[in-house]
DNA sequence: CGAAAAGGCAACCTTTTGGTTGCGTGCTGG
DNA sequence: CCAGCACGCAACCAAAAGGTTGCCTTTTCG
C-alpha cells in the first residue's frame, strides 16, 4: 500500500500537474486534446480568446508538468495528452479522498461511543 | 454520458480545485488533514517551514475552492476536509483519461487499418 | 518562385501569489 | 484575573504568472 515515503513522493511530483490543470484555459485545451486527439498550436488558439503566443505558454506549462508533447511535423507542431500523469493525480485524489473516508469513520465510530 | 454543457461546467468548477491544490505546501496540508483529522492552525503550522500566517492564507485558498473548512472553537480554529469537492475533481480526472484512451484505442484502431 | 501559413524568440507590462513583519484582539487556564 | 496562547488584520515586498506586441525563420503550395 501507498505509506510514508511514496506519500511524500506524491505530493512533489503531483503539486506541479495540480498547477498545471489550475487554470481555465489549460484545462480546456487538456480537454480539446482529449477528445479530437492531437492538435496544432493554431488549431488549439481558435476557439480559444487569447493570443497564439499565450497558448504556446499554456501548452509549454502543461508539457513541463509532463501532461502533454509535442512533436514537429512539416510546419506545424502536433501536441497530443500524455495520460501518465493524469492517472497519478488520479491516484493521489484516491489516496486522500480514502484517507479522509477512513478519518471520516474512525471519528464517527468514537462520536456514536 | 458527460457531455456537452457539463463538461464546460466541470471546467469551471474543476480549475479552482486543480489550481488549489497545485502548491506542495497546500497539498501536504490536504495530506495532513487527511490523515491526522481536524488540526488547529498552530499545529498544521509546525511542521511546516513557513510563517502562521502563511499558513492562514494558503488554508484560504483551500477554502476558497471549497476543499477545505474551519471551525471556531475556543481561541483556536479547527480546519478539516470536506470531501465533496475532491470526488469532483477526481471525477474529472476520470473522464479525460476515459476520453483519452478511447481516442487512442480509436487511433490505434485506424494506424492498424 | 514567392506569398502566406505556422510557429519560435524576446522584450515588456500588469496582476496574482507566496511570503514576511508588526500589531491588535479574544479566549483560557493556573 | 492576568499572562500567554491562538488567531485576525493590514501593509508591504519580491517573484512568478498570464498576457501582449513585434519581428524573424521555416515550410508549404498555387
Amino acid at each position: 500500500m501507498l505509506q510514508g515515503r511514496s506519500v511524500a513522493a506524491s505530493l512533489r511530483k503531483g503539486a506541479p500537474v495540480f498547477a498545471a490543470l489550475g487554470d481555465e484555459t489549460r484545462l480546456r485545451i487538456v480537454a480539446r486534446l482529449s477528445s479530437d486527439g492531437p492538435l496544432s498550436i493554431a488549431r488549439i488558439t481558435d476557439g480559444e480568446a487569447v493570443t497564439r503566443q499565450a497558448i504556446t505558454k499554456h501548452l509549454n506549462v502543461l508539457s513541463s508538468a509532463g501532461l502533454v508533447h509535442g512533436v514537429r511535423r512539416g510546419r506545424e507542431r502536433l501536441w497530443e495528452l500524455k495520460p501518465a500523469p493524469l492517472d497519478d493525480a488520479r491516484r493521489y485524489l484516491d489516496l486522500v479522498s480514502a484517507r479522509w473516508d477512513r478519518a471520516l469513520a474512525r471519528l464517527k465510530l468514537l462520536v456514536e461511543d
